[in-house]
DNA sequence: TCCTAAATTGGAAAAATTACTATTTGGAGG
DNA sequence: CCTCCAAATAGTAATTTTTCCAATTTAGGA
């Protein structure tokens, strides 16, 4: 789906606000990754981003996808879903939830009643048929905040 | 951190019966990577589950635990977390909650008011500091409903 | 315009995951 | 308890994803 016009713009200056502000520069190769990424609310991945700007911009470097987003990461605009060191597993059938440190990666179980039986919007039947729902928290585990 | 033995033999237990019930064989293998799994709340990888088996059972290969995860996954007694192809990336600060594919791995933004400002349990504090809560829905989307 | 630290490229390396074949084995049926 | 065979595994090769690095280019301040 794309996203609307005011929205990309507003985007598009916090994007060069924040890069001002941590005093990096706006290349071109900074600029088409966000402003791809900003467009979209598909959540592509590296790979993904990389194949749709090699047509305009031959020469760019899939390394520099990859370090661009990262970058981005860093500096707050950009959020990455999934686990950073690939796929893991959870055999707890119980209902809970889950708390992902964003240093790390290391995750912990939740269990909060409340979190349990969200009422789930009507709208997502459009989307599919959901099965399960579970809240994500992300924030900075005990460990990496002593450690820092 | 460690799971109550009741709670443990429960799963085992459901294990079993999953098994049974699909018609497949009970291996040591396969009872070894579950056990592995459901005695910690770690959420490993499969590397590490790979690395921690080896001790006990040197002659487990990694493909085998992969594709007894994936097994599980299918089976619906292990849930698997992080994206199926990789990480990916938001661009999106507004708000807002996603759907997740089972079968693609899709994702979809949702909107709903009642998920922005979820109120997190104190205990949370024990963990870490919280910095952003986000619903996670799981389930078919359209495409692979109809694709059936 | 010039200069320099920062950024990018392209290719190589590392890490993660899947594919494949020869061999082994769980467990159904005798 | 044997026997047997479809199912499962081991070991290794292939593929995919991600990161690293040295050489080169460039954004943007002076």
């Amino acid at each position: 789906m794309r996203v609307s016009r005011d929205k990309l713009t507003k985007r598009m200056e916090e994007f060069r606000a924040a890069l001002k502000r941590a005093g990096l520069k706006i290349t071109p190769q900074r600029l088409a990754v966000f402003a791809r990424l900003a467009e979209e609310d598909s959540h592509p991945g590296a790979r993904a981003i990389h194949g749709k700007l090699k047509k305009k911009m031959p020469g760019l470097s899939l390394d520099t996808v990859y370090r661009t987003l990262w970058l981005f990461v860093d500096l707050g605009i950009v959020e990455n879903m999934g686990e950073i060191d690939g796929v893991r597993f959870d055999a707890n059938t119980e209902p809970h939830h889950h708390f992902i440190c964003r240093k790390c990666g290391a995750s912990f179980d939740i269990y909060c009643r409340d979190f349990d039986d969200l009422k789930l919007p009507g709208e997502l039947s459009e989307i599919g048929e959901a099965m399960k729902a579970m809240v994500e928290v992300r924030g900075i585990c005990r460990k990496c905040l002593s450690r820092k």
